[in-house]
DNA sequence: AGCAGGTCTTGATATATGTCAAAATGCGCG
DNA sequence: CGCGCATTTTGACATATATCAAGACCTGCT
């Protein structure tokens, strides 16, 4: 794994103690199994915008937790074509498309400056053997990844691009909720081109439809400051009407 | 779950003497862990063309191992547009999603006759925390479904409709391979309509990608029957070049 | 074997999105 | 604070794929 100069600053943390058990690994733990859940994960590592968490062909040996800023994930195609295949966000685990091989298949780049704990994947494996509700959400957390790629799958294979960002922007905006933060006052971390990218679109595709969106009067957009106006409507467009 | 009355006939099985055991669950096991392991997966079901396995929505308490047959997965959007999110053949393992919320957030439907082993999943958690290599090996299940996801991704955000086909040719001709199956000569299971729907494209366009792969002597198709003739310029059209 | 219904192919045309280009805007850095 | 570069917006045009439509082809059933 790649870890640049400025990450190796590595604090001890406390899982029992993080602001955001509930969201990261909300797990009913007796106070001796959250004390062996401290033992997990010891290690703090920093990322500045741009670093990478992960290269494709890294080995793999830990999953991680963020902690705070973001990631993109992305795929590669030999002839240089990328697809972002996902934007993570504080409480989520990143890394578990490695655990099939022992080696990364994509690559997660930092969006800003951000922190990430790391969770050896052994000693986890070892842990949620001894703790069922461990290994319970474990299982979970895996399944609501592959839950949210059919969910991708079904946005790129059959919405408009229209469909397909306001899909996303209602996603981030929900996201955004689940972490107290505001339901319609967006902050977008990534570029048009990385919008783009995740949604099978190009990006002035992207840029349209926001233009588009302003225009019917669902949002506001300035540069990477969007704010949903119009949640109903959005959400009629795509498809759950 | 929905179970059609043809497939009331439950025959006990053992995992030990299965002929896909190396494909299906291949894990290193000790003589008494595979005598658990036997207890685990006790009922087999089967299904006729169309038949579901599970729909969106149903309570989710077995993972399924599919024996013989194939199956479809596909997700729904409200407006009724449907994405076939996969194509599962024998040895593959089926009901993944299903983890995450303990409901189906997706439907299986047999392609033709088949077979599954029903599995579970509380047995499989018990066992897998007793059977180190039996855990390791379910989370490599899920992580390769998570990989596969991520590439689809990749051809339905950034690949053109030929690529898309040849990519999904070259995927069927390698796990006829896998199978000891020829790796040139595919009986598909699945309609225009369906591979379109894997693949984000209509269905005259996959048949006008087959027709003009034809024309360029990349292969040889006969509705359902497809021959494919040049493996490596195959492969340079997805991209591999 | 022959018919019927579904599936597949092919053609003509429409359209959503991509491409190319230029101007406007925002933002980090000195 | 303002310069300069990257990002975003907008426009004109190109094109890949969708749509609509008709006919051909399988395949299973009587």
């Amino acid at each position: 794994m790649m870890v640049p100069s400025s990450a190796n600053t590595s604090l001890k943390i406390a899982c029992s103690s993080c602001n955001l058990r509930e969201i990261c690994l909300p797990v009913d733990l007796s106070g001796n199994e959250m004390a062996r859940l401290d033992e997990l994960s010891n290690h703090k590592h920093r990322f500045a915008a741009g670093d990478y968490l992960y290269r494709i062909g890294d080995q793999f040996k830990s999953l991680h937790a963020i902690r705070s800023g973001s990631f993109k994930t992305r795929v590669l195609q030999a002839d240089g074509r990328e697809q972002v295949t996902g934007f993570l966000m504080a409480g989520e685990i990143i890394g578990l498309d490695a655990i099939s091989t022992d080696l990364h298949t994509c690559e997660a780049v930092a969006m800003e400056n951000s922190e990430v704990c790391e969770l050896p994947f052994a000693k986890l494996e070892v842990l949620s053997r001894e703790i069922p509700s461990l290994q319970r959400h474990l299982h979970k957390i895996m399944s609501r990844e592959i839950v949210r790629d059919q969910g991708i799958m079904l946005l790129l294979g059959s919405m408009r691009a229209e469909e397909r960002l306001a899909a996303f922007l209602l996603n981030l905006s929900q996201r955004n909720a689940a972490h107290g933060l505001s339901a319609t006052q967006l902050k977008l971390r990534m570029s048009r081109l990385e919008i783009g990218s995740y949604l099978g679109l190009k990006l002035e595709t992207v840029s349209r439809a926001f233009s588009h969106f302003q225009e019917d009067g669902l949002l506001v957009v300035k540069a990477r400051a969007v704010e949903l106006i119009d949640l109903p409507r959005l959400r009629t467009l795509v498809g759950k009407s």
